[in-house]
RNA sequence: GCGAGGGUGCUGGAGUGGUCAAACAGGAUGGACUCAAAAUCCAUUAGCUUAGUGCUUACGCAGGUUCGAAUCCUGUCCCUCGCACCA
């Protein structure tokens, strides 16, 4: 018989909409569970067989969950800012709002003609705004918190894509969306989230994750925590050693100070004796003026009494709190050229300093900048609002190297806890100490050189004038290096002029900058081992420095020793256990303040912003005067503008109406933001707003998202691990803190699709025209053939190919089973029947349980190949039940006919009947099954048709059509009873016939047979 | 280099100590049906041999453990995926 697959399809996926049956809500009594798919990136393409293989894995679970008797929250959304839009926007100049909803559009057209069992009403999307809102809610109150900030780095910039990308989207130095584009650094200020602050929970938590092991170890490898030790190397560059003095300018005290004698006051203590003494040690000339009445200052009195110093060329100039804002003054107005000024805790702002309100009133001097050569602020992340402030107001006018230090308040005794404050130190006398982290302190004693990184920002700071050329020779070369060229590259590197010195050797070893180093690791510098060492081993070999063991090992000839050891050349320490070596070095070190341990982490701070249209926009403004300046909320959505030109650059910052805005706390003018957010962003939380997608007034209702969420079983691909699934567990967190989650992880359960691949095995894509259609395969074979090809082709976890005979195999069975139903006798079904239904029933169900979903299909083929003409009702029920999940639109057509009501999507599952079960049944199926082809294979032979030359020599000696008598014991006879047209005896059978006696031959299990 | 997962017949892919020449499917070959084809059904599908039981060779390669190995162990080669100079 024909059938309409077509037809059928579209009865049922125009019911279950019409009856609403896979709606759900919140029904406290009912025992929910949630399946989630990654949410798609609706393209203007469509979906081709790939994705509706993703779907329907998705959709088998969740139909059996349904049957299960879960309330199952089975949601669908698009993902549906960025680039591609904007891009296509550009190019056939269609604006991405309207390309976007024609592509949701079909998208949605084409999911529901898949037969998925979404509940259509909780459907969202990124780009609107009632969903972005929300987007920039977050990031406000990740401000607040301190879980977002601006700062000036070292950043990833596609020249592909036209914008900065995070961490996690640069793949082997190249961009993820384009693997020919090398992306170039840059130096740029951006927004960046603070991911970092959750380095310990996010690695922490995986291993309680029912989550593939692969991603797992993907994750922690990403996260990367290593336990070491900061080790602080003495750095000596001969041409910088050039600071003809130091001036220090404290800050102003409150009236309380004013009695205090020397001893008592603490505006001019804090760190200011100990920074004058070390650098005194090292021969520099300090001073410490102290300034009149500073309770009260008065810019004029200090200008005197500053002035009697000799300020030079060669100087620096160091000012605390109110005192930098005398210093900025001092050098605006007398327009002194000096070599570096530092800015410790800088106060601006004179309702809340201590000085006279004039001290602070005057206009910076921007041109001070340009005479001197090098300015840095200090400040902390507990430093005071008007404190932050004061820093954002210098550093716009005068620039300089902004270094937020932890808990260091306003930089006083009190807030410090110590008076030391060796960054300051540093700072001053030129970076003189680095720290370098090492995992490897038992081998500090055979260090004969150190490396820096050559994109360090301080890099130049160490080359002397001798070896500037040959330095910048070697960037010019390294730059030049293709992306192939980077898989095995040749350790190279340059002698930088600097030495360092080594704190327990006191040795000095020369400081090259090298192109294995990473920047941003550590303190990109590294301290080398050659002889332990690999790769400073090759280095070492390469330019001949010094090899120098400290671990007894063989002589190192070809290969550093890296295993364990005993330790020699090391001082005191010679003679340990490496292993115990490092813990002595280490305490020694911490001991001697040398040293610290340290944590360190490959996991960096999240980068967000994008130069790019199609995203949804920051919630800040630049005032001139407040700096920068969050939107408040009740001004949110900041709806992107319709009306903008695209094609050169961020289409945002030509539109005047978008950018120029009132600062919402002066009412000056401002300007807003022009960038917007990761893609990422927006897939951080989606999941959570699935809960309540209409809610107008908040991102979601609590006790919504209490018991929909967190996410039971969710279904995407690997590439996600470390950037979606990464951020959207960070996101659970954070929005945990700020208290509108109870619970830590956004996904309990993970499991990763593999690939539909072309008929040619290559994945599908437009280029290689291998994209199989969905509408054209549906329209052939019908959507339920597909999903039982797809699913029983290969565990749905591993890769597949698309094969046409494949799917016209899947479509044969199905109408085979159509077939008969419409014939079968709905009747009694015997025990072998029941018993071969419950065993499968069991097995189905673990099956699908654990995604093993191509062996269920094995078993559910098997059960229905045994059904015979006639069979109970129960038993036709049960198996159209275990073949639903697979095939939802036949099944429901069937269950229609024999039940005559309901959805079979809504019944429940079986449960297997245990007594029923007999194993000795299929035994005894498989014996009769090689009888009978004995028997067949007899009846050729020596039959009329004999048409191969192996028949015809069989026949020889053989009569044609000859009866055939069959032995077997006792207590088999049974069992052999219903094989036709045979003549079956037992063995000790009276009546027995047995002229060649070869019933003496039979043994268990195995029948003699005589041919007469 | 490191980490994870694999290598089974013509193909996809089951199988983790005997019941395995190896599920299930696809392909191929032969047969039944038919005037013929498609569809359907049946059989065969490592080799030799027998009416049948039998024998030999096989689960990347090479060894080992065992009465017995696709399955356990050791070494080795290859493939796929991920990270990539992380100090």
């Amino acid at each position: 018989m024909k059938y309409d697959f077509k037809k059928i399809e579209k009865k049922w996926q125009k019911k279950w909409e019409q009856e609403k049956v896979f709606e759900v809500e919140v029904e406290k009594r009912k025992k929910k569970y949630t399946i989630i798919e990654m949410f798609p990136y609706p393209s203007g393409e469509g979906l081709h067989m790939g994705h509706a293989l993703n779907y329907t894995i998705g959709d088998v679970f969740a139909r059996f969950k349904r049957m299960k008797g879960f309330n199952v929250f089975y949601p669908m959304g698009f993902d549906s800012f960025g680039l591609p839009a904007e891009n296509a926007a550009i190019k056939v100049k269609e604006h991405p709002k309207k390309y976007t909803q024609r592509a949701i559009n079909n998208y949605i057209k084409q999911q529901k003609a898949l037969g998925l069992s979404y509940d259509w009403s909780k459907i969202l999307s990124t780009s609107e705004p009632e969903y972005y809102k929300w987007n920039q809610f977050w990031f406000l109150k990740f401000l607040e918190k301190g879980l977002v900030y601006r700062k000036k780095s070292f950043v990833n910039w596609c020249s592909k894509c036209k914008t900065v990308l995070a961490n996690e989207q640069v793949q082997g130095g190249r961009c993820w969306r384009h693997e020919d584009t090398e992306v170039e650094i840059k130096q740029l200020e951006q927004w960046f989230i603070k991911t970092t602050a959750y380095a310990d929970e996010l690695l922490d938590c995986i291993d309680n994750l029912k989550w593939p092991d692969k991603i797992k170890t993907m994750q922690k490898n990403w996260i990367g925590k290593s336990h070491g030790i900061e080790i602080d190397f003495e750095v000596e560059n001969s041409d910088k050693t050039t600071i003809s003095n130091v001036v220090i300018v404290h800050g102003c005290p409150g009236d309380e100070e004013k009695a205090m004698n020397p001893k008592t006051r603490t505006y001019d203590k804090h760190w200011i004796p100990w920074i004058k003494n070390k650098l005194e040690k090292k021969e520099i000339k300090v001073f410490t003026p102290l300034m009149p009445e500073p309770w009260k200052a008065n810019y004029s009195q200090w200008k005197k009494e500053f002035d009697k110093l000799n300020v030079n060329g060669k100087s620096v100039l160091i000012g605390h709190s109110c005192g930098c804002a005398f210093l900025v003054r001092w050098l605006g107005e007398t327009k002194k050229k000096i070599k570096k000024l530092i800015l410790v805790a800088p106060w601006k702002i004179a309702q809340s300093g201590n000085a006279e309100e004039e001290f602070y009133n005057y206009e910076i001097d921007e041109s001070i900048k340009s005479r001197i050569d090098e300015i840095v602020i200090f400040t902390s992340n507990d430093e005071e609002e008007d404190g932050k402030k004061s820093v954002k107001i210098f550093n716009k006018l005068i620039g300089g190297e902004i270094i937020e230090l932890k808990n260091h308040g306003h930089f006083t005794l009190g807030d410090m806890g110590t008076e030391e404050f060796p960054e300051l130190l540093s700072k001053i006398v030129g970076n003189k100490s680095w720290p370098i982290f090492t995992t490897r302190p038992d081998t500090l004693f055979g260090v004969t050189f150190m490396v820096v990184s050559a994109q360090h920002p301080n890099l130049m700071e160490l080359v002397t004038d001798n070896q500037k050329k040959d330095v910048e020779k070697f960037l010019k070369k390294i730059k030049s290096v293709s992306a192939k060229e980077m898989e095995n590259l040749e350790k190279i590197g340059v002698f930088t002029g600097s030495y360092a010195i080594n704190p327990v050797t006191k040795n000095k070893v020369p400081i090259y900058s090298g192109n294995f180093v990473v920047a941003d690791y550590g303190s990109g510098m590294v301290m080398a081992v050659p002889a332990h060492d690999q790769r400073d081993f090759e280095f070492a070999k390469k330019y001949g420095i010094e090899i120098k063991q400290v671990i007894n090992c063989e002589e190192i000839n070809k290969k550093a020793h890296i295993g364990k050891g005993k330790l020699i050349n090391s001082d005191k320490f010679n003679g340990l256990d490496n292993e115990k070596a490092k813990q002595e070095i280490t305490n020694f070190l911490i001991k001697n303040k040398l040293g610290r341990k340290k944590v360190q982490y490959k996991l960096k701070d999240w980068l967000v912003s994008r130069q790019r249209y199609w995203g949804t926009p920051i919630p800040v403004v630049y005032c001139d005067k407040c700096g920068i300046v969050p939107v408040p909320e009740k001004n949110l959505p900041i709806v992107l503008p319709d009306k903008v030109k695209f094609g050169k650059g961020n289409p945002l910052e030509t539109n005047k109406a978008f950018v120029s805005v009132k600062c919402p706390i002066c009412r000056g003018n401002a300007k807003r933001e022009t960038d917007t957010m990761d893609t990422f962003f927006d897939s951080s939380w989606y999941y959570l707003r699935y809960s309540d997608n209409k809610n107008r007034n908040l991102a979601f209702d609590k006790k919504k998202v209490e018991y929909w969420l967190p996410v039971d079983q969710y279904i995407g691909g690997a590439e996600h691990a470390c950037m979606h699934l990464i951020y959207a567990r960070f996101f659970t967190k954070a929005l945990r803190d700020l208290g509108f989650l109870k619970f830590d992880e956004p996904f309990l359960k993970l499991f990763n699709q593999g690939m539909l691949h072309g008929p040619d095995g290559e994945k599908m894509s437009k280029s290689k025209g291998n994209i199989i259609n969905p509408d054209e395969v549906s329209e052939k074979y019908g959507m339920d053939s597909a999903r039982f090809f797809l699913l029983a082709l290969a565990l749905p976890d591993k890769s597949r190919d698309w094969s046409e005979e494949g799917i016209q195999g899947s479509s044969k069975f199905l109408k085979k089973i159509l077939d008969y139903f419409n014939n079968v006798k709905i009747g009694k079904s015997n025990v072998k029947i029941e018993s071969k239904l419950n065993k499968i029933i069991k097995e189905v169900t673990t099956q699908i349980e654990n995604f093993k979903y191509n062996l269920a299909i094995i078993k559910i083929r098997d059960l229905f190949n045994s059904l015979s003409s006639e069979e109970s009702k129960d038993v036709l029920e049960k198996s159209l039940k275990l073949l639903h999940p697979f095939c939802p639109h036949i099944t429901e057509e069937l269950w229609e006919k024999i039940k005559g009501k309901g959805f079979i999507s809504l019944s429940r599952w079986p449960e297997a009947d245990e007594k029923k079960i007999d194993e000795n049944l299929d035994k005894q199926e498989e014996l009769i099954k090689k009888l009978k082809s004995d028997i067949e294979k007899i009846k050729k032979l020596t039959g009329h048709h004999r048409r191969t030359p192996r028949a015809r020599n069989a026949l020889q000696g053989a009569k044609k059509n000859p009866k055939i008598y069959v032995y077997v014991l006792p207590n088999e006879l049974k069992t052999y009873q219903e094989v036709e047209e045979i003549n079956l005896y037992a063995v000790n059978d009276k009546n027995k016939y047995d002229p060649e006696n070869k019933s003496k031959k039979v043994k268990p299990n195995r029948p003699g047979i005589y041919l007469e």
